[in-house]
DNA sequence: ATGCACCTTCCAAGTATGGTAAGGTCAAGT
DNA sequence: ACTTGACCTTACCATACTTGGAAGGTGCAT
């Protein structure tokens, strides 16, 4: 199996299994003559796991533990469980902060008449006062796993 | 005013403010003899207004379009309401996947024991079945705003 | 034999921010 | 005058993930 088909049956692109293979996240698969990749089901299985994972928001780096895991037949439940509570801890905190940034942002456009004037509770909101977070927002705050995957064809 | 009197008067980092400088921003201020940049009060005025924009969640180029507005002084207040409202879309729309990400992960969790036995179903979530996202996330579905600032000291 | 779809590697971009390095400048103290 | 320390300058690197492109080789069907 090429790397196209591979790609199409795991639902990760070519190029990001290249990329996975390059940071270590799976095994580079034997080569044809021609240096072809060239991948077998249980590598689809693989890269299957690491687009459910990347689904869920975790990183690379948490996919590599997560596939030790995975492949660690021994391992403890509670191991898992552990990096899965957290991420559902990550996770909810960061809806929360963006929910916050769309209520402040909505009680400025509530004010707003929204009209060809242009006097703009908004505009004047973002003009005036404190910074609206004193907070410091979380290391990873951000969805780190942003697949700006353009419309599959 | 130096650039670091203008930083922490305005809530944006020196590091940021030569930034949004180069992308064009903010207007690049006059230089003393030795090269330093130094700013006006309007100036301090204009980054916190960028810095607040920032905190809701706008990419640096809308803000480069809300300034345009705020400079304007016949703008229309739908223009600037518009942009609020969508930004709240968005942002809600990236709230509602990031919990949808943590309930998905949740309910797997859930079912785990999470002791010292290797049976695990969230392992088994992972392993199994179709890829948990098949909506195309949205563009920038990311917190873009993620200012991992150090504490500040 | 030609073309087309696919593969290869390498390099770059984008996003927003921080870090570091190597050097110039300023103001205060000696 | 000289030193010191805080501040400034530019330039480049790193982060995390994904896509895009260039330049060239391969495989298969016509």
């Amino acid at each position: 199996m090429n790397i196209g088909e591979a790609a199409s049956a795991s639902g990760v692109s070519a190029k990001m299994i290249r990329y996975y293979e390059k940071v270590g996240l799976v095994e580079a698969p034997a080569r044809t003559d021609a240096g072809y990749r060239s991948y077998g089901s249980r590598d689809v299985h693989n890269l299957r796991f690491v687009r459910r994972a990347r689904d869920l928001g975790f990183t690379v780096d948490e996919i590599r533990d997560l596939l030790g895991l995975w492949r660690d037949q021994g391992r403890r439940s509670a191991d898992v469980k552990r990096m899965a509570l957290d991420q559902i801890r990550l996770l909810e905190q960061k809806a929360r902060h963006l929910q916050e940034m769309a209520d402040t942002l909505k009680s400025l456009a509530d004010c707003c008449t929204g009209d060809a004037r242009p006097d703009c509770p908004i505009i004047a909101g973002l003009e005036a006062g404190q910074p609206l977070t004193s907070r410091r927002p979380n290391r990873r705050f951000g969805v780190t796993n942003e697949r700006a995957v353009p419309p599959r064809r």
